[in-house]
DNA sequence: TAGTGATAACTGGCGTGCCAGTTCTGGTAG
DNA sequence: CTACCAGAACTGGCACGCCAGTTATCACTA
């Protein structure tokens, strides 16, 4: 039950944010925190390891993964092959409620960008409440294909990314207007084919925006990390 | 590093059918028998629960999990997922090298279930053999695109079907003469949409022949469970 | 014989504590 | 100031042992 409840709590933490990319998990802070023993957190964070959101590395620390482009990369593949199948059902077996409820889904999740795009300043807090209504748009077409196993594994490979997402602050004013609800038409009205190519480009769309922030991203810290490695070694957080 | 070494031997077990689905998994007998203490076994099995491998009730029990006929269902819809577009990539960006290596392999694979299709009778220890050839002919095509998270996705769910696949025994002489090195000839010289489609003929194949004989085996299971329920339960193993 | 129930054997969850190895810190020498 | 290094502080891996809850056993009853 306590251990349950780790593994949630931590989850969670990692997913909105709480516990950014780097963020150190101690063992014995986190017991203290959840009022708990060492046992239960270690085996959650384990089990973390094993969906890859955590890194540990023996009796040096264990930090919340930070991911690499090629990693990056890597989700995109995997994503393109998870969700091209998953509008490729969709669109040959939801029936005519999950369809409608699709482009209802894809109206408010357009909205909620559009606002974000007129915002003056980015604020992380914003863009995890998006993304929490981008991620639910997804698995809404994915568990309309009622294969318990197929949503897990779309699921998983969203958050993968949903938390190394965090790390980088997209031009959400320059997102096409009708960004989802154009999809959510192929889907709901297209051919299986159709379907499964709208969601192939809907996957493609940023997926190089999103690559070449990383890179910048990750040349940047590591130009950081040589410049303060003269003198001493800053800590870390 | 006991711990690594526990979880991959149980996943060895596992795998090759030393532990079949349903085989209890005590954590005191297990790390006995691997001379260590129950602690590292204990966080192995938790890894392997969030595999899909083995499934634990609180003080009653862990075992090795039996697949429902839902979940091999499922698995068949995510591998057709995954290893369509796995053949998709390899069409697009395999270079000459991996294309006659693949020839190659399903040349060797299509012997291997000839063979065992000429034996008199099923063993269970030819049949492993033979699908560790089998899994090894898929991940060819799937490390082929050097992404090693989609790579690592198409083990994951090749590795749940291989476990749960050894509880039936299929009609090996049945199979196609020809059955790898077709769809192999379509993955090296077709286009990429005529590889993916290839695959995804592959992989459905089979698919309803193994629903159907896992429901049969799971309906005598249950017929079974139901006689000996009346004087007295059996010991499961 | 079949059914019953007390009980012994066993199960996974977890608290405590030690260990060897890594990282951080502050004092010292140049 | 900078470079260095010894020791303190902390890390994850693991052994041990207890607990509450589940399951198997077997004498006993009808």
């Amino acid at each position: 039950m306590r251990g349950e409840e780790a593994f949630e709590r931590l989850r969670m933490a990692i997913l909105d944010g709480t516990l950014p990319p780097g963020a150190p998990l101690s063992r014995r802070r986190l017991a203290e925190e959840m009022a708990m023993s060492a046992v239960p957190v270690a085996d959650a964070i384990s089990r973390l390891e094993g969906e890859g959101l955590v890194e540990s590395r023996a009796r040096a620390g264990t930090r919340v993964k930070i991911a690499t482009a090629a990693e990056i990369q890597g989700n995109y593949v995997l994503r393109e092959a998870l969700e091209t199948h998953s509008a490729r059902l969709f669109a040959e077996s939801a029936d005519g409620r999950q369809r409608l409820r699709l482009l209802a889904a894809a109206e408010r999740l357009d909205r909620a960008y559009n606002a974000l795009g007129r915002q003056q300043q980015y604020t992380q807090a914003l863009h995890a409440k998006v993304e929490r209504i981008h991620i639910a748009f997804h698995m809404q077409i994915a568990r309309a294909t009622k294969v318990a196993l197929f949503a897990d594994a779309v699921e998983r490979s969203r958050v993968l990314l949903f938390n190394w997402i965090f790390t980088v602050s997209p031009d959400f004013e320059k997102l096409p207007e009708r960004w989802h609800r154009d999809l959510a038409a192929s889907l709901a009205h297209g051919s299986p084919e159709e379907a499964a190519e709208a969601m192939r480009a809907h996957v493609r769309y940023r997926q190089g925006e999103v690559l070449e922030r990383f890179e910048r991203l990750a040349r940047q810290q590591a130009q950081d990390s040589r410049m303060v490695r003269g003198p001493r070694r800053r800590p870390l957080k």
